[in-house]
This record gives C-alpha cells, structure tokens and sequence, in this order.
DNA sequence: CGCTCAATTGACAACGCTGTCACAGATTGG
DNA sequence: CCAATCTGTGACAGCGTTGTCAATTGAGCG
C-alpha cells in the first residue's frame, strides 16, 4: 500500500487562517509539531535553516495558533485586562489607545472590564473575571487605582499588574504616575508671573487623590512667592461643568474680585468660562482661566483654554509595557517582581485663556 | 497502602476561585463531571435536586470555569470582539459601555481592537483576530462599518457581526441605526419654525456615510417649506473643531448674513460659536448655532448648544443583544442568521444657542 | 575510527472542559 | 408483567497547544 503523499502546501489556500492547525504546518514543513511550536514560541534549539522553512509555511498558509489552546496547555493567555471605572471618556480613550498598541505590538489582546461604582463588589467582580480568563496581567486606572482592597487581591493571587496614577507610590505594584503637584505649582507660578495677584482657586472632588495635589501645589507656589492664601478665593468643586459655574459664580460675586482663576480640571474651567461670560466679563482681558488637563474641550472653548497637558496614552503605553516586561521576567523567574514607577513629564500648554491682567 | 481520603470542600477556603478545576466541584457535589458540565450550561436533563446541590457547592468553592478550557472543547469562546476606529471618545465610550453591560450580563467579554486609519491591511488583522481568538461575534463601529471588504470577509467566514450606523441596510447583516436624514430634516424644521429663513449648512466629512445624509436632510427641509438652497450657504467642513471656525467665518464674511448656523455635529459647530464670538457676534441673539450628536462638549460652551441627541449607549446594547442571540440562534441552527436592523429615535435637544432671529 | 557531549528533534501526556454515546433506573402501554 | 421508551447520569475521547523527556543527529576529539 502507497504511503499517502503529503500534501502540498498549496491545497489549503491562504484565507482566513480559519480551521488550519499546528499540524497543518507541522506536514507541509515536514517537522514535528513541537517544533512548529518552538518556532512559534522563539524558543532556542532550532536550527536556522528549520525555522526558516517553518515560518515560510506558516506565511504560505496565513496560520495563526489558537490562543484557548495555547492558554490551556501553556500558562499563558496572551490577554491582558483593563480595569476601567473612569468617567471621562477622553481620558478612557486615551489608555486605551496606549495601551491596546503595545499589546497588540507584543502579540497580546485587551480585555475590558468595566466596574461602574455601583459595581457592589469590585474584588468578586475581578476574582471571577481572573479565573474566567487567566489574564496575563491587568491594568489598573483611576479611580480604580485608588482602591486599596482590589491591589491587595492581585497582589496576593500574585497577579501581575501596572497602576495608572496610584494615590501613593506602592513598594509591590508596578506604575505609571504625573507630578500633579509640580505641574499645579508651574501654572500657579506661572499666573503669578504675568502679574496676577489674587487668584482663585476651584478645587476638585475629595476623594481624588491628585485633585489635592494639584491644590496643594497651588497652595506651595503662593507660599514660595510670599503670598497669603485668601480662604474666600478657594471653592470646593466637583470635578464638573457645573460645579465649575457654580464656584466661578461665587468668586465673582465676592468683594474683591479675583484677576484669575485656576480651576483643577478643564471641565470646571470651562464652567468658569461660561460663569464669566454671564457676568459679562471679558477673556482674558478681565479675567484669566487656566484648567488642568487638556482634554479635548480644552480646544474648543472660546478662548481657548490654558492648560496642563498629560501624556495619557504614552503613560499608558508605558504601563503596558512594564506589565508586559513584567510578565515576561516573571515566566524566567516565578520570583515575585520588583516594584518600579515611571514618572512622567506634564507640560504647560499656554492657549488664549490667560494674559497678564488689565491694570 | 491506604488511599488518601477525598479532601473535604473546606480545604479550599473559598478563594479567588484560582486553581479550581470542574473535577473539584464534581468531586464534593458527588457527581461525574459531565453533570457539572450540564449545570453549568444550563442543559436539560439534570434533576433539579442534583442541579441544586452542583450549583451550592460551586458557589461554595467560589469556582468560575476556565475560558480557554471552555472554548477549545466546546465550540464557543464568549469572546466578542469590538472592532474600533472611531476618532471620537465619546462616541466610542459610549458604544463600549453599552455594548459592555450586555455582554457581560450574559457571560461574555469583551476584546478590544483598534485599527487605526493607518493600518494597511484592516481585513487581514481581523483575519488574525479571529483565527487566533476564535471570537463568537464582532462589532463594527463606524467608520469601519463602512468598509465593504471587512464586511465581505466577514460573511464568507460566517463569523456573526453586527454593525452599527452601516451605511446602508444590508441584508446579510445585522445592524442598528439611526435616522439622519429624518433627524437633520427636524432641526432644520425647528430653526425655520423659530423664524430663521437664512440658515447656513456646515457639512460632514466628505467619506462619512451619515454625513451626506444630514446634508440631505437639510435640504429636504428647507425644500418642504419652498426655500430655495443658496449654494453660498452651504460649506464643507470635516468634522474638525477647525473646520468649524474655518467655514463659520466663511458663512460670517459673505454679503448677505445667515442668521442660523446648522453644523453637521457638535465640534464644527463649537467651532462656529468661537468664530461667531471673534467676529464680535453675540449668541442666540445674532446668530443662532445648532449641531449634531449632542457630544459632552454640547454642555460645555458657552452658550449650551442646541443639538440632536444620539442614544449611542442604547444603540450599542441593542447591537450586543442582536448579536448575542443570533450567536444563541446559530448553536441551535447551524443555518447562517438572518439579517435584521433595529432602528432608534432620535432627539432634538434644546439649549441656549438658538432662539428666535432679532428682528 | 569510535566515542562523548551538546544541539536538535520528536513522541506522548497533559491542560480543563464539552460532545458522544452507553447505561441504569423510571415510566408507559399492551 | 414485560417490552418499549424516556430521563438522568457517567465514562471516555478529543479540542489545539505546550511541557517533559527520550531519541537522534552531528561535531569535536583522542
């Protein structure tokens, strides 16, 4: 009986990768399976001439290995979560494009988790989406990042995991920060530099770790200039339009009126726009405005506004990659991984907003 | 040599549901695996008494069974993949989050996929994607709904799909939409009910399906009240913030005054308000502005734009449960789906940029 | 030329689940 | 009362990969 010829590499046409597997390969290169799978896995021990005719076929037939099987043999998923629990859409999105590229550049895929703060138990939620899927790894946003019981439960089922601006900097958690409190102290100096003296200041929500920060570098750059900080100047805000408005109001309604006001995000200068406006007030000639943020309205309000840029999707780009090195390291050596931060760098980003005040 | 006792259910404490295998469940709920199997899938033919004792000790042990497992025995993978290319934030947070609830809700997760205008070769990324993560469906976002070729792969590996805003009804797909025509054709008919005869048409980028179709409904309008279109009314703008300024001042430095503004969505016409405040114009009173997709930055101007409401969020969902149930539908018959779309309603949402023309 | 040792390759058993099918017990009908 | 039928359950074989370890090859050396 004649041995079936192997088939060549040309019956299968190269579509859709669809039903094809390792085997498939493993005939049409006239190897072992294993060592299609050495191929695929860059592992060493493969002469350069087998590689090669292996990844020529592997090309010819548009082959791509099945990650389930891949997750279930190995031990890894090639999926990384993203903990998502942020309201502001740009800033979403900006992760998740800084992210998502580096993922997909390393060969890995982005699942998104959504944890609305109505989500009753966060911690069940990711324990279950953890064993469900066997993420490689997760990523942590704000406010996520702020909750403490969620870090405590990756750490301990060693999970590994990179936070995106962590109230504090942790000595067991990989993570991407900003100096909230710097970049805040830069804008303040810089209003007082073209001449303001009395400048207001609306504040974001409590609970947010950098929404202090940013007020506390306010607080600093009056201090370094000598100046006193006016209670009556400072407004408790809500990180909203309208808590923006509503703030901005009440300092403008005040005996002695402010020459400008910082607000600790764009949407409530932006607020502070549309309040001045109303009290007929001219930008920037009667009163300056600077936001933090850069978010897209930040372009569109008119003037336009004066803000503190983040780089949000290079920040998230770079958590992705410290997850990834992390994994990565960690297959080498299970040993738990070394804690690292990578700060980066905000810049200021004068628009038409503010100017030096009328005399 | 004695044989070690079945290790009781209380050796586990009730984890992170981490290494538990369906052989542990089945182990303390004396049953064969298979029948753990069945619960979990909600199969027939498990007595309810059986059912219930399977699905205490599950809960007990906190067990949640093993995706990739899952998906490479079975057929399913409860992956759906969302296919992503929207320059828009907010759109995209939108459809994520509404997509997102539904999928989870029922089991599912949600793969993320950008593909930016860049990418060469869209059709054989998504080729890759599927092969390598066996998706069970695809969401298509616009403008990748657009994309015919994706389309066109995607039917020949009868992968279900749905596809938001697609630019024309198909019949082999699923898809949601919106009414465009009939929505711009309304705020047209609302500005020219305030009074307005002179209104000025800010177009959408020119590629853009939905676009043309305000365009159309624009025209339709002023057509119904026996207006006559004056070409130089008409301006071509893409979207952009820029563009917006760029045609408003355009419209503002023409002989004879608009004294509406229709912008095809909200960024071109938050740019319309800026050039309108340059040129010294005071908003609704000279000049009434109106745009499309009732975007965050809608609230943020100043004044509030009037616009047409989408409800992305509602579209979304109603594409995840079109998509979830035809996959359900097509475990039970193997028969390719049938197309459907699910049309939603629109809003004419009014603010503070429109009014009456001053007489 | 024969031997050693490292480099390369392959056979085979998992991984954790579902599909298939066989089987025991319960139910029905004549 | 027994065959025929239906329910509920379990044994077992994969699904497409990787890990383990044995087998084969080839180069270097005395």
């Amino acid at each position: 009986m004649a041995k079936p010829p192997s088939k060549p590499s040309t019956e299968k046409s190269p579509r859709g990768g669809g039903r094809l597997t390792i085997s498939d390969v493993a005939r049409d290169a006239n190897v072992a399976i294993k060592t299609v799978s050495r191929v695929l896995n860059n592992e060493a021990n493969v002469r350069p001439a087998t590689r090669e005719r292996v990844l020529k076929v592997i090309k010819a037939l548009n082959y791509s290995p099945n990650l389930a099987a891949r997750g279930l043999a190995g031990s890894k998923s090639f999926l990384i979560g993203l903990l998502y629990d942020n309201p502001s859409p740009h800033y979403m999105n900006s992760v998740q494009m800084g992210a998502l590229a580096r993922c997909r550049a390393q060969g890995f895929h982005l699942l998104v988790e959504v944890c609305t703060p109505e989500t009753k138990n966060v911690t069940q939620q990711i324990l279950t989406m953890i064993a469900q899927t066997r993420v490689d790894g997760v990523i942590l946003t704000p406010p996520v990042s702020d909750n403490e019981a969620v870090l405590e439960v990756l750490r301990r089922d060693r999970v590994p995991h990179v936070v995106i601006a962590p109230p504090k900097l942790s000595d067991v958690s990989l993570s991407v920060h900003m100096d909230d409190l710097r970049a805040a102290y830069e804008m303040t100096t810089y209003l007082l530099k073209l001449g303001h003296t009395r400048i207001g200041f609306i504040k974001g929500h409590p609970t947010h770790g950098a929404a202090s920060l940013r007020y506390d570098g306010f607080r600093k750059a009056l201090a370094d200039k000598g100046l006193k900080l006016e209670a009556a100047l400072v407004k408790q805000g809500y990180f909203s339009f309208e808590s923006g408005v509503d703030c901005a109001k009440a300092l403008l309604q005040g005996r002695k009126l402010p020459t400008a006001i910082f607000a600790a995000n764009d949407d409530m200068a932006a607020g502070a726009i549309a309040a001045a406006h109303q009290h007929g007030l001219s930008i920037p000639d009667d009163l300056s405005i600077a936001g933090f943020d850069d978010t897209p309205v930040a372009s569109l309000t008119w003037p336009a506004l004066t803000t503190v840029h983040q780089p949000i999707a290079q920040m998230a780009a770079a958590a992705a990659d410290l997850l990834l090195a992390a994994i990565k390291e960690r297959a080498r050596a299970p040993s738990s991984g070394v804690a690292s931060s990578k700060r980066f760098q905000h810049e200021i980003i004068v628009r038409a907003s503010t100017a030096a005040p009328r005399r």
